[in-house]
DNA sequence: CCGAAACGCTGGTCGGACCTCTGGCTGAAC
DNA sequence: GTTCAGCCAGAGGTCCGACCAGCGTTTCGG
């Protein structure tokens, strides 16, 4: 008795897909690093380029290589991520949004004060960064650096740090509706800001409480807003 | 001044894969039905079948489809997942699952507190179940059921335990490494029993409290472990 | 009535062809 | 000498038509 015969051996684009993995890891690639083209991939394993396309689409879909028309393919910026956000997302619904931030809730707090305990410097700086730039102007470019992200990436687990990112960029698209509903940006600097204090502080259990009702607040907020479309 | 023109519009085989998730998701699918053959697919929308099995791929990838060769393609189970795990996993090293660990450390208790409060009875029940199937004999089909994942499904938030099971498939492979160095699956058992117990009895505090302690003995069996393959 | 072979449908791969786009190169204009 | 428009090689994007391989049902022979 082998293993279990639940799987015959993986197709063509399957195991090509791995060795795509392959060339990119032992090559010391990293994010943004050209890989080599379609044609010359389907030389090089002796295929023909649908199934080179097949395979690079499945690495796409994960974020681990990035298309670009006219230009080639590259190492995208998730390739060593262990959790990722779902790119296919269901269509939002209000309770969705509220189902989110319910799990948030869970989750958040305890990383906060994990976050407190073990920041370092250079987190520290990310983080308070983070609470400056949540006050960009409206229609700026916002998230380019994510408070929540960035309290989450302090604990100094980038596990941690991959979780909460996946689960907000979920909420990119509503997140400006919310904004649109219920203008909180300057309630929400406020209680960042305290956050990063109380993880400045090395306070755990003061961190821990703040962001609770931090997102307890959103939470009220988007219970109070009119279902969106 | 429109969008940021950081974006084109989208390729045809992106704005097909769109296309076949509404298919999937007006026709009212769910995992495991049937979607239209590649073939119908590439006559529906008036385009090739390379370019329909690109968009496909980008599908799998994600577990939003699944293709059973000879057979079908069908809707995968994960199509309406938030988060999910990284199917190109990097390589498992000792560090990376101590991270992993890390991470559950700080979220697991949370979520085991807050199921103790919202459990229902029929995740009672298959938490309970899981907590028996733990003792199944080695080389057995395993996690049909697993603890840690109907722990976070008895919060009632269907998120947490999308983030649980992300995390936790990562580890399948090494999960029988684990096991291997250090049969810990009497104690295992005695361990999910109790925190099983105390959710039932919807204390929040023990629940918390038992879950760190037993994920911080898995932590110091993986430490004192020597390096693996 | 039942088993086995045949058929039709499915996914999987192939080979090459043509298009558009990017980006660097080149050469003319300043 | 500098600049910039234009060119062009190479990249990705799509297409076509074909054939192979696995699965399920259907049908036909026993």
């Amino acid at each position: 008795m082998t293993y279990s015969a639940s799987e015959a051996l993986p197709s063509l684009s399957d195991r090509l897909t791995e060795s795509i993995l392959g060339i990119i890891r032992e090559g010391g690639l990293r994010p943004g690093d050209a890989i080599p083209s379609a044609r010359e991939l389907a030389k090089r394993f002796a295929i023909t380029t649908p199934t080179v396309r097949e395979a690079l689409r499945k690495l796409e879909a994960t974020g681990a290589v990035e298309f670009r028309h006219g230009s080639g393919t590259y190492v995208g910026p998730t390739i060593n991520n262990v959790v990722l956000a779902n790119p296919h997302r269901p269509p939002i619904t209000k309770d969705s949004v509220l189902q989110l931030i319910s799990a948030r809730l869970v989750i958040e707090p305890a990383i906060a004060a994990q976050s407190a305990l073990a920041r370092q410097p250079e987190n520290l700086e990310r983080l308070e960064a983070a609470v400056t730039n949540a006050l960009v102007p409206p229609g700026g470019p916002a998230f380019a650096l994510n408070f929540h992200v960035e309290l989450a990436a302090a604990s100094g687990n980038p596990l941690l740090q991959e979780v909460l990112a996946s689960l907000l960029k979920v909420r990119v698209r509503e997140q400006q509706q919310i904004r649109a509903l219920y203008d909180n940006r300057g309630r929400d600097h406020e209680e960042h800001q305290a956050i990063a204090a109380a993880v400045r502080a090395q306070d755990a259990g003061q961190a821990e409480r703040l962001t609770r009702e931090h997102l307890d607040n959103i939470r009220q907020a988007v219970e109070s807003a009119p279902e969106f479309s």
